[in-house]
DNA sequence: CTGAAAGCGCTAACAA
DNA sequence: TTGTTAGCGCTTTCAG
């Protein structure tokens, strides 16, 4: 292994001390234009590259951040890292990725390596099944931030980013009833994330305030994923009366549902009136195209990572203490798959 | 700042030196169970953790790997990076990501801060328009290892994880030729970039095995993104005689063609028949549902990760020397779109 | 099986 | 504006 070149090389090479070599690559401004220059040449000459260990050993920061996500492969979540990575890569932040695939033993696991890896703040959106947060407990007594996205858990003191899941599907539940609807089927993911128990609040308010009684009967869990499709028509043409009005939790098994209906020939929106949610391409692409409720998720990654960045750029570090949540606008979209021309 | 606790302060709390702390916690096999024990039990207590700057700085290694893929929001790129993490975060490694946004300039910054944090190997697919890799020269001259994936430099002496582009498309086109078609469009990316080049190529050979003569005028570059089929549909329905069959480089835009042909009033298969690209899961919902080829995305994340990592783990570190291109196995998959009931 | 000592490369007091 | 000095916390010879 050739040895590398430190700084003080440089320094041996320029005849300055270290320090004044440290500072002028660290661009500090108590150095003179053209000692400055000099260094930084002497550097270039000698092929010199900064030790980030060193420096992180010393400075007591690692100059990452650490991004906890459910699953990396959904389209959701990669449209909000990839609006994280932009603002921390300006930012001179690296991002140090991982997934918990909706495993709690994994998310523990997962806080515990970025806990070692020494990230300066870390965001999560949780996995499914518990509110647990008893992990997070090493980086609440290291005062290092953390943040929370989409999924936060309830009555927590952490600062959350979230969009209103209450209000989004409220408003999709009063489009459906304005559209006509009698009957209309709520579908979700588990309840004890606190995305779908938001929603279930607000499906249940639309229903209040437009004279509806709620049935538990309407309301379906599943997993939304590409082939719940199937089970959710098979569960819901059983229903009598047959349900008219359909509100589904994502894009991908809204779409999934849409083909297993128009396969048994019911006919959307005349028959069945259909909203997702995220606004994902697929939303787009299918036939009819599938009302739905705009995610802004790149959005909420770059908001996120901002406010991560900004708190821990603050020198008194309050600004998330300040701050409980974050709230992003979201919004109906209507398409043709919940539009009847009655 | 409360003081950390230290090999140091577990050494004086159990009256050993920090040498034997030191093996004791990283399971250095000299060192007696009893007091290997009690040095883990006073770690615990006092509630020691490792700082692995001083680690990395001593041992010269970072324990985290590079990857830089051109956009993180896409569902292949998304779907590799998953594989890889899962076989990273086994094999003790952290992920550092970044996305180049399809810039050259982006990738140069984001080959250098990699290389600044000094990661321990770097997967690379590449951003569009060049084919150069100079930028991975610090990474060459101290040996660290880079392998590409899927998107790959031509002519270098990288490790690559491909699939058979060639090979693929050539399938697909004698597919289109056997169901019928008498003229062929082939729809592709930037032809800087192998992964388009090498199927143009298989596009030109199929044509030739079966009598066919290739016409530039069909072959058609473009975004491949979500609106491109209006585009596209534009320039195809000018030309005569119409096109029967369409080979289109990637789903979304294979989809969004589709589209744009119904709203015309084109029949898919009938008037045109479809292939598209990378079985993502948008070609299994449309309609009708697209024949395409089957990426193996997730399982290249994880080839590549395990090849890598195997290099890192081999004390000769020849593995990847002695491997050129390690090319996965794709498949056509036929459905309704390019079927035709002749 | 255990320990002493040296040093990885950098930065931040403090001093000049 | 620059320099001296002293670590940050760990691992690794080398010696016992």
């Amino acid at each position: 292994m050739k040895k590398e070149i430190t700084i003080y090389d440089i320094a041996a090479n320029v005849g300055l001390s270290p320090t004044t070599v440290s500072r002028a690559l660290s661009n500090h401004p108590r150095v003179k234009d053209v000692t400055r220059n000099k260094i930084l040449h002497a550097a270039k000459d000698l092929g010199y590259q900064s030790n980030i260990f060193a420096s992180s050993l010393r400075k007591r920061r690692s100059n990452s951040i650490g991004v906890i996500v459910p699953k990396l492969n959904s389209a959701f979540q990669s449209s909000v890292l990839a609006g994280m990575e932009k603002i921390a890569t300006q930012a001179g932040y690296n991002l140090i990725i991982s997934q918990s695939v909706e495993s709690l033993d994994k998310e523990i696991s997962n806080t515990n390596i970025m806990f070692n890896s020494r990230v300066d703040g870390l965001l999560v959106s949780k996995a499914g099944t518990t509110d647990n947060i008893e992990h997070f407990q090493p980086f609440f007594q290291k005062n290092i931030p953390v943040l929370f996205f989409d999924r936060v858990p309830e009555n927590n003191h952490c600062t959350g980013v979230v969009i209103n899941n209450t209000q989004a599907i409220y408003d999709a539940t009063a489009h459906l009833i304005k559209q006509g609807c009698k009957r209309i089927v709520h579908v979700l993911g588990n309840l004890q994330i606190n995305v779908y128990a938001d929603r279930l609040k607000g499906y249940k308010y639309a229903l209040m305030d437009h004279g509806f009684v709620f049935d538990s009967a309407n309301v379906i869990t599943d997993e939304l994923d590409e082939d719940s499709g199937e089970r959710i028509v098979e569960k819901i043409l059983k229903l009598h009366p047959r349900p008219d009005g359909l509100l589904i939790s994502n894009d991908t098994s809204a779409a999934s549902c849409l083909m297993a209906l128009k396969k048994r020939g019911v006919k959307v929106p005349e028959d069945m009136a259909i909203v997702g949610f995220n606004n994902d391409l697929i939303s787009r692409m299918v036939e009819p195209n599938l009302s739905t409720i705009n995610y802004p998720s790149y959005h909420m990654g770059e908001v996120a990572m901002k406010n991560l960045i900004n708190h821990l750029d603050d020198e008194n570090q309050e600004i998330l203490q300040k701050t409980n949540t974050i709230t992003l606008r979201s919004a109906l979209i209507i398409r043709e798959s919940s539009q009847r021309t009655t």
